[in-house]
DNA sequence: AAAATAGTGTCTATGAGACACTATAGT
DNA sequence: ACTATAGTGTCTCATAGACACTATTTT
């Protein structure tokens, strides 16, 4: 860091932290990882992974390594989310939290977890379209899990921002296997918006999105008809 | 601010500021308020109004106090757009920037300019639709300016969020006076999206969006027939 | 009267929803 | 053969674009 600003150290400033909310789909349903907080304020509570903004370290960086250390992932879809800073939102200090949010198929989460204190947690949302507004959580055995901080709400503006980008964004596939059937697939637009859909409709958009490319196998030992395997077709440019 | 974490602040960590694009809309195209900077880097540039955040202060009453300050304005539209945190953005210290953009009409800015240090800088988008990147701006001479820091790129992811906004929420009105035409508020969405619309099609959607109340008079002194007034009708809690 | 935009009515093309029907795997 | 889902074809309805036509103001 250059130090052409040789005062500007000595004022207090705000701290800067990011945390991220990484979802996934497990059982047709919203899941975020959660981890189970060992110290004062939130003790016992679960909260979303952070940690402190390096200052030789880009807001991107610090989160792609918030992912390899929490949840070994590497490579998964990252977007910033919306930065919160109310100055009374962590009662230790004033902290402003650069918030982002990933998405990755629940085939990539599960050696990472297993320990009570990392829980793939279920979101509940209360509230329907695109009201916005806290999630509930709820561990693998359903019960409520307490929340710590505003990572309830934080986890709400995920949803949200989820749910307004997957109708004419790419998001759906990062949320799969590599191949997958188009049930695979609304069953994921469904969950993530939290309605049903026409499946007729479905994969008509689907097809004409131009986004699917028909990998010529299809699935099996399902007891039906077996369906398409079909893998995303990046259009152009990579995306990341 | 409480200090239940007294070690932390011996840690060097980010500087954490405030910038604002704030967008109008003059002679058909998209404005944006820049300063001339006095100071190194950058001396002699334009930039958009920033300032640090305080540390009792929220990002948004940061942002609402520059839009006080630098134009003298108040009860403006204003949300979050993204922060910036490259470490190399600014030359002088690692500083993160919270960006926001704030919609205004022109009549309300009018008294605020004048000086040479202070200009409505016109917007050129050299790219078409939601492709995004850096923006070109102009003087009031339509001379091309010298713009400081990353805030063509910051005014960019601006002009981008608006594009992708405006057909859905209730944007257009924010840089129209509180009485306008039906044809005023095609040219601000034309002058947004860099398109030409469609007249019937435009004048159907927005009223049957329910959000424009008739107000039962009509402009006068336009050398043709006067078009009926309306005004925004928020739909039931006001958004602010 | 001419010019210019406001505003209405109607036709057409497109896309979503609904539904009927056929196809193909496992059991 | 039965069951369950895959996948196709077609009809209808809602909405956007196109266009023709009438209305109302200033000059």
């Amino acid at each position: 860091m250059k130090d052409a600003a040789p005062g500007l150290d000595r004022f207090p400033h705000p701290h800067l932290a990011v945390d991220v909310v990484l979802l996934t789909i497990v059982e047709g349903a919203l899941h975020v990882l959660l981890l189970r907080r060992g110290e004062e304020p939130f003790r016992g509570a679960f909260v979303l992974p952070g940690t402190f903004v390096r200052v030789e370290e880009s807001l991107e960086a610090a989160a792609e390594r918030l992912l390899r250390e929490k949840a070994d992932l590497r490579d998964v879809f990252l977007e910033q989310l919306y930065t919160f800073g109310e100055p009374q939102r962590d009662p230790r200090a004033r902290i402003v939290s650069v918030a982002w949010y990933a998405l990755v198929p629940p085939q990539r989460l599960e050696e990472s977890l297993g320990g009570s204190d990392r829980v793939l947690a279920r979101i509940a949302v209360p509230w329907e379209g695109l009201t916005g507004g806290p999630v509930r959580m709820h561990g693998p055995d359903g019960a409520a899990l307490k929340v710590g901080f505003d990572h309830a709400a934080i986890t709400g503006v995920a949803v949200l921002r989820l749910r307004g980008k997957i109708d004419y964004a790419p998001v759906g596939f990062e949320l799969l296997p590599k191949d997958f059937t188009l049930l695979q697939l609304q069953q994921v637009h469904e969950a993530v918006l939290g309605t049903s859909l026409n499946k007729d409709s479905f994969r008509r958009r689907m097809l004409a999105s131009g986004r699917l490319r028909a990998t010529g196998r299809k699935e099996d030992g399902v007891g039906h008809r077996p369906a398409e395997l079909f893998r995303f077709q990046r259009d152009r440019a990579s995306r990341r």
